[in-house]
DNA sequence: CTGAAAGCGCTTACAG
DNA sequence: CTGAAAGCGCTTACAG
């Protein structure tokens, strides 16, 4: 029998009104009484009944996550930055994270679904946003609060977190090209994301801008997996002209290309050069260290969970948009001469 | 204005009573009017107001999980494949898993003491159990539900899962050893951790059957994560009898001593051999691959969960026990002759 | 500043 | 088989 707020009123003798007031901070109570409610619910162990006041305020406290079904694993690194991140921020503004993951699309509707009719959660985390995406559509028509990772092009209006890497991108390819490779092959996602598309996008302006020819079959679309870039990798590198650069969309896909390049006898760094993109930590600890662009994942989360609380709040909202530059690391990965060494 | 059962039910002309129950499949109602019922309840969109139902209930339909702080890093691969586990279980029962990881024991606490106050969960599962470990304590006094992976040692039973690698590290010791090396070493964790007592005590059996001496300092505690088994091997590494097979107590401290062992321009798999313990996916992708005792994490989550439900349910539970066994994955790390390549 | 009372949306004994 | 009613534990307009 957990204690609730009558129990607390009784042994004060005082009404549930004032204990409920004096422990919301309400400056209706008598700073003396205040300080004895405190005191007595914390003795008694007593904390608000979470279900009763969501009731009563229409609210659940809770932020929902929804693990594309995109994704095939539930633990790339990247989602468990990211899920690190929007759990600090939200426990420590007093919210809940309901995390789940969705095998199918079809799955993925129904946890969407199923939450917001429920009304088990306030508003959504969006990740993965793809060209046109169903979830924008259909939170937005159901007035149900949301921010992502990435703007999507239906035309709906949102606050979003978006990465700007086309300098940094440029940054990369002179570094790889200084290094004397000039083949340059590029290992992408699903084509409708915008992730992809846009990091495709800066991958064409640079080379481009540095003078470099790619080939069409240098670019390849896989799920961003690491045995997805284990195998485009093969394939590229069993061509008949196969290239000398591999710039990846993510990490993940880039070990896929550093197994492969290894496992065709090649040595990472001299013979070939391997990137990724996204700077998960256990890029650090590839062998060889793999160059990355480097972007801070779990604050990226920590500000789109602050955006979507601020949402919330009836505040109005000042900045709907947020863009994050990455940090290049120059690593083994790419050639001799690391130039920045200033790493973790 | 989500849908309410009332809505429905003014629908039909029938009461909230008859919608209720022939929603939840009971048989006091007609099978013609449950048809209608769960037709109509589809196309209105209704689920049923969760925090409703649980007030009413008194049941959270929650399970809690919370990532030990004595685990430096949330998105430890071990716990993104046991968090995946539990997920997919509890959502295929309709339950929701409530995971937060705290930084600091004080805030572990404090998370536990809240999720129990404010009936947020229903049971917990635990993780990364210490030989006297509060958490037992705390919640068996409360009453609370709670099951986990190991056994303490407070006396207070409890459904868990424990892992038994006796047989399986004896073997592992014997293929180092056939490989050429015989100066054993053990890269451990904290001294309290149930896991750490374990393996310790089956490493120490099986080099003593072996007839391999184990010299005191070749018994390191680190934290268990790769900077912890880095900084461990390059002291083993620098020290004037260096050993030439590190066995780890996980896969993550494993990857460490890799790193650290290649630093020392030392061959992995020729002139020294390193084992990991779990068999987390990334230790196929090492460089050597990682020889390692591998547990079925994701399943062991899934039956934890199950365990739980079931102690929830008010059936009894038969099974108080499950043990598993790992299997033993050998790899280019311990030596060339790799006989048992069923790898996936 | 404080108290008595209504109501959030369910579930379920209690009558019929 | 169905309906009217109570109550889970809160929060908060409404009186005083």
């Amino acid at each position: 029998m957990p204690t609730t707020i009558r129990d607390v009123a009784k042994k004060l003798n005082i009404s549930v009104y004032t204990v409920s007031r004096a422990l919301d901070g309400y400056d209706d109570v008598a700073e003396q009484t205040r300080e004895r409610v405190i005191q007595t619910a914390n003795k008694m162990g007593y904390a608000p009944n979470r279900a009763a006041r969501q009731l009563r305020r229409q609210k659940a406290e809770t932020i929902g996550f929804i693990i594309p079904s995109i994704s095939k694993r539930f633990n790339e690194p990247f989602f468990t930055e990211f899920v690190s991140g929007l759990g600090e921020e939200l426990s420590s503004r007093n919210f809940d994270l309901l995390v789940s993951n969705a095998k199918t699309d079809d799955a993925e509707r129904q946890l969407y679904h199923r939450w917001v009719n429920s009304r088990k959660v306030d508003g959504f985390i969006l990740n993965r946003i793809r060209r046109h995406d169903w979830r924008v559509s259909f939170l937005s028509q159901w007035g149900i609060p949301f921010v992502a990772l990435g703007k999507s092009e239906d035309g709906i209006e949102y606050p979003y977190v978006r990465i700007d890497a086309a300098d940094e991108y440029l940054d990369l390819v002179n570094h790889v090209q200084k290094n004397g490779f000039s083949q340059f092959a590029f290992i992408g996602g699903p084509t409708d994301l915008v992730n992809q598309i846009d990091r495709l996008k800066w991958f064409r302006f640079a080379t481009k801008k540095c003078g470099l020819e790619v080939p069409r079959d240098y670019i390849i679309s896989t799920d961003m997996t690491s045995r997805g870039g284990y195998e485009a990798t093969s394939a590229l590198l069993n061509s008949r002209t196969p290239p000398d650069a591999i710039l990846c969309v993510n990490d993940e896909a880039a070990f896929g290309a550093l197994h492969a390049a290894r496992e065709h006898g090649l040595t990472v760094g001299t013979d070939i050069a391997v990137a990724g993109f996204d700077g998960i930590q256990d890029s650090l600890h590839a062998e060889p260290p793999l160059t990355t662009l480097d972007i801070p994942v779990a604050d990226i989360a920590r500000q789109l969970a602050g955006m979507l609380l601020e949402t919330l709040s009836e505040r109005p909202l000042e900045l709907t948009e947020i863009v994050i530059r990455p940090k290049l690391l120059t690593r083994a990965s790419t050639g001799k001469q690391v130039n920045r060494s200033v790493d973790q």
